[in-house]
DNA sequence: AGACAGACCTGTGAGC
DNA sequence: TGCTCACAGGTCTGTC
């Protein structure tokens, strides 16, 4: 489910919740995610207090005293902050317990999502070592994006999907970058020029800090930490639509695999 | 090293 | 109405 701004979504809405909180207990009805949640969470978070909710990539980093709680909300993981005695849904598989008497409730139907506990900031956890640049960093560049792309064959858009080249870019926000690029989705990355690297590094900070304002986009399930949906969706230009017109050629937009996922572009204004 | 396919898991919508 | 199938927002792991 979340790309970048579904995920900075979340976390400005938990963060405004639970920030100063102190965990009083917590309740695992299924460990099951796609590593288990490991055994000694109450042990090391209970009676602990919420610093902060940070994030680094699409994974959420809770700051609690000595230790970092980061969790990863898979394919269709959400939080919600619910009061307590909130009848648990299905597939509502952790529960921390707060001092408010409210609820922080993380639900994954799927259980791509992961949950982790490591000391200190996390920066060493092998989840967050080997993270390329943040989007909406500075080190996020074309200069970075034309640098690294040098004599790779991959196609542009897995080349922009890889957690290593930068963090955060799914299958919505690739399609929708190049397309605001005017790049054709299989292009090689290699054969990418520096000019319109830069273009489709702008194009990918744009087009998630339009994603971020408007809430993040729901297709089917995303809701914020207060059960909200975002609204991006209404915005996309690509993603979702094929067979449909260009929005601005008028062309008609065309669908095809790359690297497993579907993409959609426009045969006409991405070359 | 880089580029793929496969794996994990459930829910939903389309088509019959 | 009910079944089967394809597909879905992620990303780690294994193989060539």
């Amino acid at each position: 489910m979340p790309e970048l701004p579904e995920v900075e979504t979340t976390r400005r809405g938990v963060a405004a919740q639970v920030t100063g909180e102190t965990v009083t207990d917590v309740v695992v009805r299924d460990r099951r995610l796609r590593w288990p949640i490991p055994e000694d969470l109450q042990a090391r978070l209970g009676g602990r207090v919420i610093r902060t909710v940070d994030r680094r990539a699409k994974y959420l980093l809770f700051r609690i005293d000595p230790h970092t709680m980061i969790l990863h909300l898979g394919m269709s993981g959400s939080l919600r902050v619910v009061p307590a005695g909130a009848v648990p849904e299905p597939h509502a598989h952790v529960d921390l317990g707060l001092s408010s008497g409210r609820v922080l409730r993380y639900v994954d139907p799927r259980r791509f999502g992961s949950l982790h506990v490591s000391a200190g900031d996390g920066g060493d956890h092998p989840l967050l070592a080997r993270l390329g640049p943040e989007p909406l960093s500075a080190a996020f560049s074309g200069a970075w994006l034309y640098q690294r792309s040098r004599g790779r064959r991959q196609a542009v858009k897995a080349f922009m999907m890889d957690a290593a080249t930068v963090v955060g870019i799914g299958n919505i926000y690739a399609a929708e970058a190049l397309f605001r690029a005017g790049i054709h989705p299989a292009n090689a990355a290699g054969r990418v020029g520096r000019a319109r690297y830069v273009r489709l590094a702008r194009a990918v900070q744009d087009v998630l800090s339009e994603a971020i304002a408007a809430g993040g986009t729901t297709l089917r399930d995303f809701v914020d930490s207060g059960g909200r949906p975002g609204y991006f969706r209404l915005a996309l230009s690509v993603y979702g639509r094929a067979g449909q017109p260009c929005r601005a050629c008028g062309e008609a937009l065309r669908l095809m695999q790359l690297g497993q996922r579907s993409t959609v572009f426009c045969p006409a204004c991405q070359r």
